[in-house]
DNA sequence: GCCAACGTTGGC
DNA sequence: GCCAACGTTGGC
């Protein structure tokens, strides 16, 4: 049954508002203000437990980290409309190295990856394959 | 800073 | 219910 299997996932943050170290500093971050129907979707099928790969968007254009999706979907409490929901995460690891856009577009193994195909997504799935050879990259040299 | 891509809004 | 105008995101 594929519903068995675990998703990977990837959200954006510019660092200017909220990066990496923000999120280490406070141990657990509401991941709020997401207000895409597509990434809204995303958000909603998360997982406690399931891992994020945190991306700098804007300044920096890598993947910086893995977090943890400590709390599923509630609704956004930044949001007065009520229509949109945010999770909890928290920081599991820094990657050992940032892996950049530039090396993923150059990736052919990446080419169907949604940030690339589809720039504008903030909260993304990751398939297994593409979380591995991420990793793999990260763990390069 | 610019602008392409995309989503949303509102006049008709 | 179409679509032009507008706003936002994010790579460059």
């Amino acid at each position: 049954m594929k519903s068995m299997s675990a998703h990977y996932w990837l959200m954006k943050s510019e660092p200017d508002e909220y990066g990496w170290d923000d999120l280490v500093a406070e141990k657990e971050g509401i991941w709020d203000g997401v207000k895409n129907a597509q990434a809204s979707n995303n958000m909603k099928a998360m997982k406690t437990g399931e891992q994020v790969f945190f991306y700098h968007s804007r300044q920096g254009l890598e993947i910086v980290g893995i977090m943890v999706v400590s709390e599923e979907a509630f609704p956004d409490p930044t949001d007065e409309t009520g229509r949109w929901i945010a999770v909890k995460v928290k920081p599991e690891r820094k990657l050992d190295n940032p892996v950049s856009l530039k090396a993923m577009k150059q990736n052919p193994k990446l080419s169907e990856l949604a940030i690339i195909r589809q720039s504008r997504l903030s909260v993304a799935s990751v398939t297994e394959d593409q979380w591995q050879e991420i990793l793999a990259m990260s763990q390069a040299e």
